[in-house]
RNA sequence: CGGGUUGUGGCGCAGUUUGGUAGCGCACUACGCUGGGGGUGUAGUGGCCGCUGGUUCAAAUCCAGUCAACCCGACCA
């Protein structure tokens, strides 16, 4: 392709409105634009790239013997409707009517639909295992969107899904497809994890989620230092040996501590460590209120006290401060475990079980309980561990070292069993002629987020540094001055040469100043570089890769060669 | 959905406090010089100042409403 008549607009100052690397490099490189908040449009070199990394998903997951298929992303209500998901989506789903007022929405996902179609289509046994995949676009309309392509409310996806006819199988299918993941990301030359997920909404037991490592990424995991063990910051198991856990158990002691209301306050008041005290949370859900309470160093993991409580996350709401004199008898900054009304429902953490002589709140307004102890006789329940993991944690498998990664999730796969055969009544004859309930799960890739994944993972200073294998072109010549004849003529053959040789290559035969071919070749990230300058008429340009940059001046037909060499190795 | 910030040519911004002819840089067009890291000269093109309403002789500027984008915050490829 001629740069002269490639549709390649780059804009030399940072976008205001992006704010990750990803998101201004891929914009400034020409290559993607935002039409409205979280979705974008892919420009010709934004496109290369996509396509690419398509391509490399759809060929593992063919290599691995899945089959692909298209299923329409206009999906009627109805299919649901039947699992129930129209309404647990609720806000989420992008809903549309037909002219006749029937509803429909655009697929956040295919699970109704694929189990729909299967159960339409497969009868028997011996049509198992099956998995079947499809790339296409999903739609979610996030509550935020943000981070370019990171988090989109249109994106590009690829969702595949096993069926199979016992527990067994459906184990089998998940490693297959986890073996077919870990190609891909490799293919990809990720730096990546694979940690242990909570499963959402998707519903269901066993997830794991594929995290390419970035700093600042969204996705937060807990992993060891010491061993495999990693899991999301959501379900990471906190094991802590950090607190005060002797025998004596104190006299407890109202304190005068006037306006002191957070642990901040509370450590600079006693000058005690925030493993001192103890914070009593409020929160209601579901028309209970609850008092929880754990270490005053350690956050609450929202996650494991939905779990425990059986609620979904969004139901659970902390207090407000009218509230929680109304319904608890207690005062905000001043909340304690003894004295709360009946009706209060009291969760304690097992640390804080353990922990001697703490000070926690009172339930009176300006005073703490010194030396206060979990007792025998009260009424509450022990919750094992509703705590954030935290770096120097202990490992739950192993007893090392636990430290805290940011990532993107870029691939996650899930176990579900039969929780979408039965809502959709999908059943096939076994040996015995007995219908069974399909085993299913459904495993999805990123597609488009993996471009933005990259890139994170992929740039320096001056742009982004393409994998050859994902780069919109593998190569460039750059002609440095197009109104010397002899540098046009050593460019343009070869450019023609790499071109009969399969090198995808770009010629930068553009009437511009060396500085502006330099940048733009270093920002859209080229791997593979010629450059045609003053030693043209000896035949000698200046070979580089965009990773190194050190340019070494070597003959053209030496130059070609390595550029031949490299592309063939591609994976 | 809460909290914060911002809307002025394609991009990045000033101007708003104190109402009075809409500006700067980049990009773009034409011609020239230059030709190894976003060079330069001359001459140009392009904007209902997010939208609606109000105040006023007069609104980018003041007031009200509304829409949009971005950032921080409770599960999502």
């Amino acid at each position: 392709m001629r740069m002269s008549h490639l549709y390649m607009p780059t804009i030399k100052e940072d976008p205001a409105d992006a704010d990750v690397v990803s998101n201004k490099l891929l914009i400034r490189a020409g290559m993607v634009r935002q039409l409205v908040s979280g979705v974008y449009s892919y420009m010709p070199l934004g496109n290369r790239v996509l396509k690419k990394v398509e391509k490399i998903v759809r060929e593992e997951q063919d290599a691995a013997g899945f089959q692909e298929v298209l299923m329409s992303a206009l999906q009627p209500r109805e299919l649901w409707d039947k699992t129930g998901r129209w309404a647990d989506f609720g806000p989420e789903m992008f809903k549309l009517e037909d002219r006749k007022g029937r509803e429909f929405c655009l697929g956040p996902t295919h699970e109704e639909y694929f189990t729909d179609f299967v159960k339409n289509e497969l009868n028997s046994y011996k049509q198992l295992p099956l998995i079947i995949y499809q790339i296409q676009s999903k739609y979610r309309d996030e509550r935020r969107p943000r981070a370019g392509l990171i988090r989109c409310r249109e994106f590009l996806m690829k969702d595949a899904y096993n069926f199979d006819i016992d527990e067994e199988g459906m184990v089998k299918s998940y490693e297959k497809v986890w073996e077919s993941y870990e190609k891909t990301f490799d293919r990809l030359g990720f730096d990546y994890r694979i940690v242990r997920g909570d499963s959402g909404n998707m519903g269901g037991n066993v997830s794991h989620e594929f995290i390419a490592i970035t700093s600042g990424g969204e996705a937060q995991i807990a992993y060891c230092k010491d061993c495999d063990y990693s899991a999301t910051d959501e379900i990471a198991e906190c094991v802590t040996k950090n607190y005060d856990e002797s025998d004596e158990m104190l006299t407890p002691e109202k304190v005068h501590t006037p306006d002191v209301k957070t642990i901040d306050q509370l450590n600079e008041y006693f000058n005690l460590p925030r493993k001192k005290f103890v914070k009593t949370l409020l929160f209601k859900a579901e028309g209970e209120v609850f008092a929880v309470m754990l270490p005053g160093d350690r956050d609450l993991n929202i996650t494991k006290l939905s779990k425990y409580l059986e609620v979904h996350p969004d139901r659970i709401e902390m207090l407000v401060e009218g509230e929680i004199n109304d319904l608890t008898g207690s005062h905000l900054g001043f909340v304690g475990p003894f004295g709360l009304k009946d009706s209060v429902r009291l969760i304690i953490d097992s640390r804080v079980k353990k922990m001697k002589n703490f000070i926690v709140g009172a339930n009176e307004i300006d005073y703490h309980l010194k030396n206060a102890n979990i007792q025998e006789d009260l009424e509450c329940e022990i919750v094992k561990d509703l705590l954030n993991a935290k770096v120097g944690d202990e490992c739950p498998e192993c007893g090392g070292t636990i430290d805290i990664q940011t990532g993107i999730e870029v691939g996650n796969i899930f176990q579900f069993g039969t929780k979408y055969s039965k809502a959709l009544d999908a059943t096939f004859l076994d040996k015995n002629g007995v219908a069974q309930h399909f085993w299913m799960g459904s495993h999805g890739i990123g597609v488009s987020r993996i471009v933005a994944a990259l890139v994170e993972q992929n740039h320096d200073d001056y742009g982004i540094i393409w994998p050859l294998n994902v780069a919109p072109y593998q190569a460039i010549v750059s002609i440095l001055n197009t109104k010397d004849e002899e540098r046009v003529a050593l460019g343009e053959k070869i450019y023609e040469d790499l071109k009969a040789k399969g090198v995808e290559v770009l010629l930068d035969d553009r009437n511009e100043r060396a500085g502006v071919k330099f940048n733009d070749m270093d920002l859209i990230g080229i791997p593979l570089r010629v450059v045609v300058g003053r030693k043209a008429s000896e035949g000698i340009i200046e070979y580089s890769t965009r990773d190194e940059m050190d340019k070494a001046e070597i003959s053209t037909e030496d130059a070609i060669d390595r550029i031949v060499t490299a592309v063939e190795n591609i994976k």
